[in-house]
DNA sequence: AGGACTAATTGTATAAAGTACAAAAAGCCG
DNA sequence: CGGCTTTTTGTACTTTATACAATTAGTCCT
């Protein structure tokens, strides 16, 4: 920021066609809140916080933080994936805006929702005082939740069944090399809904950055799988064209 | 807000864990831009105001305003659309938030992008000191615009897109009673395409809050068409249980 | 009134995609 | 080696999509 706050202010008012008090445009603070999917073995959690001041002492809510000054939405979104899990280069997405403004009991807080998905992992004991502990819930038994969380959750996980149509979203919780076994559990889950096993290989073909490896499986008591990865040359051309399926 | 402005922010800022002073979160300002599409006849056109102001001053931008301290962003966006073309009872929608830290050269201003779909209509002045003008352009010829707008437009047309398949965004640019045909028109003009008539037809009778009236054109020098509307309690059942169709 | 004209509407034949289901293959295990 | 299990491929059937043609129903013109 170049200009003291003073002069900005001024400067960004000017559009101000009624005549509120400066000041009071700068009552609004502003968070972005978390909803981090943990994804392992056909199960989908979510990660929450129990909150340990009030308001909502003691309710579960996501995870959130304010954002810096300096700091771009997209950053403080990551920071706060990170503070929790340690995990960076984590792909994150943005959501939706929450803004009403009775959304929060002690003033104007506007909050930007953000959602990534990890592989369910083990979590380091969170070192805060605003928080009591961290914990993973399954996403079939959520508890009741802080402020709008619950519209945030449900918005965010509409989101996610829509993401998985056109993009490998997955790539962060399957091993590197995986079974198309494998990557429709995961499909499964996320959508809540069985694929015919033949049929499913069929529509995934379509995703042309599959790449099938010489490896299979081993160690398992039945036929082995074989195992592909992604190809990134691949992916980036089709992402480019554009690509989306139906399931 | 029920505390004082000093009250509030200690309350909010027990959550930093780092030690910014209190009042730079304060600084940032929030507004709502608006990407408002006009539609009429096979032109999609969108509203831009010409700035009178430093910075940007005599660009081409978005409409927008920021958000008043007891406003939700819903409304600050309808607010925003109603100055400037008199309509209300316009859906609007949001679609992202752009906050990059260096998005405004004079500040931290964090927007959020809306979207609106409503008929190119006569403008009035504007009484404004901060805009020269309002002006309907083209979709296909957009000046350089002011901040990132360029890239709000670029996201909320692509949304805009994804909506037609799913609701009838078209609803308040068509007729009360409009023709296949006009329909047709729209969807072309949006999606950039063209359709088989008949296909077309068949296709869109998935839309089942289609309702076909008794009536017809008249003083058209062919074979007049039939006329539709929306039955609402159709669509509204529709809605429910989700739809949508593949263009 | 009758034919020309235009776009609406319906239909049809073909191609492509989606679905259900079954057979064959390939490892491990006893 | 035969039994077990899951992978993998294939096939017959149904549904949907596409291209294109035939028919219909008004106005306009002579």
């Amino acid at each position: 920021m170049t200009l003291s706050s003073k002069a900005f202010k001024s400067r960004i008012l000017q559009e101000d066609l009624y005549s509120i008090p400066i000041d009071e445009f700068f009552k609004t603070a502003f968070s972005v809140d978390c909803v981090i999917f943990g994804y392992h073995d056909g199960e989908m959690k979510i990660l929450l916080i129990q909150r340990g001041t009030e308001p909502f002492e003691n309710f579960w809510a996501l995870p959130g933080d304010l954002v810096y000054p300096y700091e771009d939405l997209d950053s403080a979104a990551s920071r706060v994936l990170k503070d929790l899990t340690s995990l960076s280069e984590i792909p994150i997405r943005q959501v939706h805006t929450f803004g009403k403004v009775d959304r929060h009991p002690l003033g104007r807080v506007i909050t930007v929702a953000y959602l990534a998905l990890v592989e369910t992992t083990e979590l380091k004991p969170l070192p805060s005082s605003w928080a009591k502990q961290t914990k993973w819930h399954s996403l079939k038994k959520i508890p009741k939740l802080a402020f709008d969380h619950r519209d945030i959750l449900d918005e965010s996980l509409e989101e996610l069944k829509m993401m998985v149509a056109s993009e490998p979203v997955w790539s962060k919780v399957l091993p590197e090399k995986f079974t198309l076994s494998q990557l429709q559990r995961f499909y499964e889950t996320v959508l809540q809904k069985k694929y015919d096993k033949g049929n499913f290989r069929k529509k995934i073909k379509e995703m042309k950055f599959l790449q099938r490896l010489d490896e299979v499986q081993s160690n398992v008591s039945h036929r082995p799988s074989a195992l592909y990865t992604i190809d990134m040359k691949k992916y980036n051309d089709q992402k480019e064209e554009g690509f989306e399926l139906e399931f």
